[in-house]
DNA sequence: TTGAAAGCGCTAACAA
DNA sequence: TTGTTAGCGCTTTCAA
């Protein structure tokens, strides 16, 4: 192609870079990019990662893309990494750690310049090695207990005490909380949330009971099952905005966290990095919203049914929003 | 590695490469093997794309991950690829034609082995446009009038049939079809599959009034603003099994397209094509269920109110299938 | 079975 | 401003 143009390979190479303007003529600009336009030439990725030894892609590795949460903090995440040149390369784990070791191994030995993972769990120790390793890894949504890596994702904490007390506010006495397995720091963060927001509404003694599921899902088909129902025996608050759940019988109340902005900040987060901005590992937490709908209402008598707060589903209704921190 | 192996770069090479038995000893094999363990090596890929012409990775184009059709076909395609040894470059279009244009150039390169696209539209020029090229491409779920690309997607068709079918068992007369935007080939494969099926059930002159919205959403809230209730007024049939549709009011009956086998087909026929086999483009049309629920019963009064089959949205109840051809 | 050597297509340091 | 040159790390043909 440089031979078409009529030049060197090298000056072809500087014609077509972007950078450093004014290392090539206007005149000799154009002859390249015309013989390019008309072969169709697109500079070989492959020569040039060996050369440059940038390989242009960063990987994501999710736990489950049908989880309706991730979707969206993908798309955040893909927005800013395109237009910043970067592609993704996706690895879906199916929440399985051997499947998220062998994703993270694959993704190095393709030489991924970032890491941006929704996987970790608690303990994870393929995640807690990528601490201070390279390539730069920026978590999202679920954190790790050793090692501190970047990390973003809702401000649950603030979530829960919204949650609660909007449940106390409408004279709810007896709530508990209904949260997923213990090895998710999201689990952790938000049962001790839980567990601060009854004492500072009730005082220390007070019972705050707390439920471990197996997943984050709805539980109104576990509350018919039981005989009760919502909102008139028990108010029920989601966490986690999701289609549908403003369509459910009844529409659910619900924390919704800023699912796209999470994309967003981890990728700007790691791409600070990949700009050699190596400044102590941040913790970026986003601002909930509280949704009300109308699975929450006043009890009945006083001394009621208890009331459930409970992670994972929500849309839009009556809103009031629980600043985040960064 | 080969200095610390103790060997020459070209037999540690062979040593590494998996294929040809029987190309080094065994004694040399374990050094190599050995000394990269200790090393942390792994072949550098910009390198070897650079030599062999492989970049090993494939493009997956969608338009919007969010659309809860999306992620298991993703999940599919992945789990076939990723067990080949190549990596998904995953590009959301949004539902914008230039953007689709965009992810399309970008990715071929950046030397894709080969594309899996989920965004064409009838008359989308650049699908249309690989027709034959290089890397070959296979499409999802939406397919072009032009050309004849290979192409995986539910057999809808026959999932219309039936649900008409149904409806028409249940002893529906009045029946109406809500559809997606006629760009897409999808709209057009289920509308004339409604055509056919209510000549057929009611012959030639009967009225089969199709509707086209804007996207393909649940129509509840627009048959309560009429006034209307269903089931009582009105039977609906959906399309698509989406999450939490068997919890809203009432279930929806749907017609549920195999999802993941979408994307495992698809990944399939192009792992065929990247081995060299040029068949003519096939056509996979998988098999679809139409699962009843409460969103559709026997009218009330003879001539009674209109039923609407209607796209999108789905779960788990009385499953009756709709065998798909290829 | 192994070593030697060439070259994939690019970019960057240097020289002109 | 442009040409020259070297070399990124691998695979592969050829020779030993």
């Amino acid at each position: 192609m440089a031979e078409r143009a009529g030049v060197h390979p090298g000056t072809a190479s500087r014609a077509l870079d972007p950078a450093l303007p004014g290392r090539v003529t206007g005149q000799t600009k154009e002859k390249v990019e015309r013989a390019a336009r008309e072969l169709g030439y697109t500079p070989d990725p492959a020569a040039r990662s060996l050369r440059t030894r940038r390989s242009g892609s960063v990987g994501v590795v999710v736990p489950d893309l049908t989880n309706p949460v991730i979707p969206p903090i993908i798309r955040g995440i893909e927005e800013v990494l395109w237009s910043a040149g970067l592609a993704c390369l996706l690895a879906d784990t199916d929440n399985d750690v051997e499947r998220e070791a062998a994703a993270i191994a694959e993704l190095r030995a393709r030489r991924c310049e970032g890491l941006i993972i929704a996987t970790a769990t608690r303990d994870s120790p393929t995640v807690a090695a990528l601490n201070g390793a390279d390539p730069p890894a920026v978590l999202v949504t679920r954190d790790i207990d050793a090692g501190s890596l970047p990390f973003v994702a809702a401000d649950d904490a603030a979530g829960v005490r919204r949650a609660v007390g909007h449940l106390a506010e409408l004279g709810h006495r007896h709530i508990a909380h209904v949260t997923g397995p213990p090895s998710l720091s999201t689990t952790m963060i938000r049962s001790r949330a839980f567990h601060d927001a009854m004492v500072e509404q009730q005082g220390a003694g007070a019972p705050a009971p707390v439920l471990h599921a197996e997943a984050f899902t709805i539980c109104y088909a576990a509350l018919a099952a039981a005989g009760l129902r919502c909102p008139e025996d028990m108010s029920i608050v989601g966490h986690n905005d999701m289609p549908l759940v403003d369509s459910v019988q009844p529409p659910l109340t619900t924390v919704a966290i800023p699912q796209r902005r999470i994309g967003t900040e981890a990728a700007r987060l790691l791409l600070e990095r990949l700009g050699g901005d190596a400044a102590p590992a941040p913790r970026v937490l986003l601002g909930t919203e509280l949704i009300v709908r109308a699975s929450t209402r006043r009890p009945k008598g006083p001394g009621g049914r208890p009331s459930a707060a409970q992670d994972g589903g929500e849309a839009v209704d009556s809103r009031t929003t629980s600043s985040g921190s960064s």
